[in-house]
DNA sequence: TTATAATATGACCACATGGTCATATGAGGA
DNA sequence: TCCTCATATGACCATGTGGTCATATTATAA
């Protein structure tokens, strides 16, 4: 949590670190980012940086909360009672929509997924329990087979997700066909079959 | 290629600057991975390790080649009839093997496949395409549905033969179990049903 | 023995990193 | 006006990086 002096600043300085931070973050993964850019980029003074924030996670994750502020206005409004398949698709939907307004985003997305920190593996890990539960509630509703493994699941679609949409130079039939073709597999490997 | 000096080392040498080096790159990753922290681990001085190699790359390729002499001892010789799952399910026991006897090996994978510097993609984009002309042969053969995108069915399974088994911390039955999900989800999804 | 060429060596360089801290600045109240 | 206290600032530190190079050492040949 940033300390009281930064929420205290402009909001123009305010966006300015903000902008500083999301710069960086989408260029470097998260081990690799360096607080020394975003300083220089922000045109704050180092000890100012340490003034607002208690280090690079603590910006990390003010950073990524402000984002997700910011993609709830631009995305629609999240189902809960859509089936997992449905969820996956409409992510990767979202994915695009926000990548042709903040690609920076999904840059931050991309390199967050393969980071191999200590503090991004837990972020991750809570993220992936969530669908992992939506995979169990799917199982219950009869939509998917009790006997899969969600977690094997979840971690090949994961990539897609998050990493996909870099790998496919922000093409976005390319990407929206390629998440289309891997949920059908999965769909085709999990789902209960209704003859 | 490292320099003829380096092949004019003994072996005894040879050997303590390769363990060095498989010492430093199965605990980071390429891009992180330190040349004097290898050198310090080899006892070498920094300046002959510029006599012998021309920087990490060339250290990295040298290491990587040497690994796969010694893999090729340790593991099934490779059957290229086999179909593209039966591959995979060999690759996740040759796997197993490999980390029985040289954990660090598989170390090296993991945090191969999650590296994006140029270097590494282009490693990894060579390895891939591999997979992706057995894919395509077993479409041909009738194994595998034609319509099916190879390249989503390659990254799914990627990480997981890489990857999955430091993430499942080396616990063997839990990796072949995981990977044996992985495969069967994708059969099912990409396999020519013969009722 | 001496001259020559190959190799070994580590001090050194420029440049990065995260983080600290004494000092400077400015605002508010007495 | 003067004092106090929150904030701003950048020089500075220890530590790391990749890479170089003058010098020392050793092996080889004459």
């Amino acid at each position: 949590m940033p300390k009281s002096t930064f929420y205290n600043l402009s909001d123009d300085k305010k966006q300015k670190i903000f902008d500083a931070a999301v710069n960086e973050f989408s260029t470097r993964r998260f081990s690799e980012a360096s607080i020394n850019q975003i300083v220089k980029n922000a045109g704050i003074p180092k000890g100012s940086f340490y003034q607002y924030f208690a280090g690079k996670e603590d910006i990390y994750l003010y950073m990524t909360e402000e984002i997700s502020k910011d993609i709830h206005e631009i995305i629609e409004v999240f189902n809960p009672d859509a089936s997992f398949f449905e969820t996956i698709i409409q992510r990767a939907k979202d994915t695009l929509k926000v990548g042709q307004i903040r690609p920076e985003y999904c840059k931050i997305g991309a390199l967050t997924v393969i980071d191999n920190s200590d503090f991004i593996l837990q972020l991750l890990r809570a993220s992936m329990e969530k669908h992992i539960k939506m995979i169990e509630r799917d199982k219950q509703r009869g939509l998917i087979k009790p006997g899969i493994n969600s977690e094997v699941v979840i971690k090949m679609i994961h990539i897609f997700v998050f990493n996909e949409y870099l790998y496919s130079g922000f093409d976005e039939t390319r990407y929206l066909e390629k998440m289309e073709s891997a949920v059908q597999i999965i769909k085709e490997g999990i789902a209960v079959h209704q003859n």
